[in-house]
DNA sequence: TTGGGATCTGATAACGATGTCATAACTGCT
DNA sequence: AGCAGTTATGACATCGTTATCAGATCCCAA
């Protein structure tokens, strides 16, 4: 048993073996180890299995990144990924889908949170670029992402996911954001509802914006005005959509129902209706599922998001266009589904 | 606009520039611009103007890793963290704790799933290995962590979280799992309740072995004996949870109270108490809190843990350990807290 | 026996950076 | 003016690996 109080230990740190020192153990050149470790063919199997035994002995791991300056190919078979926050549950299930399909390849995934700071955009993409990752998987808040043509022009896939970039063309996933909340929208319309609430995150979001769009396009369709004390925007955070919805109840002629457009708001929203004993009369639609959703009372309705396929088809992305696949930028935009469980049900009293 | 589909584009693929395009660019010698880039003195300010400008027309962006492979003290300032899966709450909440405490240091986070296979560790660390990662903080299954006895000698900071390694003497942070499920259990004693269930996940993980410890003892000590046919492991799933309290609502003599030792599982328990009409007659505690807990009915007792402290201790741990601290490997026991909602506190008919 | 082609092997350069060291140009003292 | 000390700069070796190429050995057919 190796311990960190050995005496034996702490007096020298060992250096990590390289491939001399396989080659020296193994009486054999360099290259030779080379070769084995990459099972290159021409290497007699006596030898193989000599430079497997010294390989061993020493516990040899191979430097990738030493390897891949010198490689031709030049990967380091290592993908930056940037999302909301790896905590949030859209973001973890993102990753997680990125994460197998890069295990497939047996690439290392370096995941980071953009806490919807710009600063923490670009910061996180420098830290990416000078890693040499292979390609980056981005969700971002800047107003323009044309400072990544560079990264372009030198042929490192970039796939945005989740948000559309701006000022440069490029692979786009995702989700149908208006159309969702249209659905989302006229289910409550259909329900009877004409004073259907909007509480929204900042409008500097993408997705915010487009969300708030079918919420607008879908009203005017069916002929309601938009009522702009019933829209509230900049909700970042559960505690502020609590308060919006408060305030909203105490309106004179309070809305019937409301269309929650981020995962977190819903929360917020649940919240505060269940405090206002309201859960059971005003209407509520979320954009994106909720942890136990099926299990609240009322069951909340929803339109979920996929968030596995939007980190698959991101993460097939990249690597097709690591594998040579030159075709023009294109979008990939993936359907919601409403999720009927009872809280957008209730109807208008 | 830079475009993918852009003609001037596709002909050559530029290739990244180097210190040397930009010392060229500048007019410097490269070790002029190594010293600008590093902020290091001797340099006059005309150079370091001359020098940024020409950075900036190229957007030169270091290779850390060649650097690193001359630098003095070999840092890749990259960090290799394993957890059960990044998709889980728990592991999320670990990993954006991590994450936040490596951004102070410009330490960037690979992150990888466990999975619980055993292989899933052993490739995920050698991969980290691999890219040369400045320190370790893993989730294992392996019945021996051993295999990294080489990896401590050579001075890689190695921190444990969430389950004690074997076979090696390493850093280990982890929730006071025995105490907190003592507490749960103790609890539900306390309202009453003799027929306590187990509900609990594989005994290969260390956790699950030690809540259950944790649930035992606390029976002995209470003079109840433990029933055999209340206690079920290997839980891996909802769906397996949910069925397990399926099976024991059918006993002749059904459980009172149940104690669920994993997040998971507590929310197959739920949903299968729901469904069988009991959630308001059999007792419920949860070991690891579950989202929306507060917002079920009955909302869910639960001891709580602290993932957000356990990753930020560990990444601490890891830090200082690479910056020379020298001491014995220690365990860091999280406390756990006991959040009583409702769920827990139903009594015994 | 010889020649030609595989197969096996290692010496050497190179990748993009930093560490070492030498050199040149200043500065401030006698 | 001469010297020492400081500042500014770049040539060169080096980190751990892979690419290139050449040399050695082997096999088989002529």
């Amino acid at each position: 048993m190796t311990s960190l109080s050995d005496p034996k230990r702490s007096d020298a740190l060992r250096r990590r073996p390289t491939m001399k020192n396989v080659a020296d153990l193994a009486g054999v050149g360099i290259k030779t180890v080379s070769r084995v470790i990459n099972r290159e063919p021409h290497v007699s199997e006596e030898t193989i299995a000599r430079v497997r035994r010294a390989a061993e002995q020493l516990q040899y791991q191979p430097d990738i990144h030493a390897g891949n300056l010198r490689r031709a190919d030049r990967r380091t078979d290592t993908l930056g990924l940037l999302v909301g926050s790896v905590a949030n549950p859209f973001s973890a299930a993102v990753h997680r889908a990125v994460e197998d399909i890069a295990l497939e390849r047996h690439v290392a995934v370096f995941a980071s949170s953009l806490d919807e700071d710009p600063e923490r955009e670009l910061s996180s993409v420098n830290a990416f670029l000078r890693r040499r990752v292979d390609g980056l998987i981005l969700t971002t808040i800047q107003p323009s992402q044309a400072y990544l043509g560079a990264q372009l022009d030198q042929g490192i896939p970039i796939v945005f996911v989740d948000r559309r970039p701006h000022g440069i063309e490029a692979d786009t996933v995702i989700t149908e954001n208006a159309e969702g909340a249209s659905g989302a929208v006229e289910h409550l319309l259909a329900m009877g509802h004409r004073r259907i609430a909007y509480l929204g995150d900042d409008a500097k979001i993408f997705t915010a914006r487009e969300r708030k769009r079918g919420y607008l396009d879908t009203l005017r369709r069916a002929g309601v005005a938009p009522d702009a004390r019933l829209m509230i925007d900049n909700l970042d955070d559960e505690a502020k959509a609590s308060a919006a919805v408060a305030d909203l109840l105490a309106l004179d002629d309070p809305p019937t129902a409301i269309f929650s457009a981020q995962n977190l708001i819903t929360v917020g929203v649940i919240t505060s209706l269940r405090s206002a004993g309201a859960s059971t009369r005003v209407a509520l639609v979320g954009f994106d599922d909720v942890p136990m959703a099926a299990l609240l009372e009322p069951a909340v309705t929803v339109v979920a998001q996929d968030p596995a396929s939007i980190g698959e088809i991101a993460a097939r992305r990249v690597f097709d266009r690591l594998d040579g696949l030159d075709e023009p930028a294109r979008d990939f935009v993936v359907p919601t589904r409403l999720i009927v469980r009872g809280s957008g049900e209730i109807r208008p009293s």
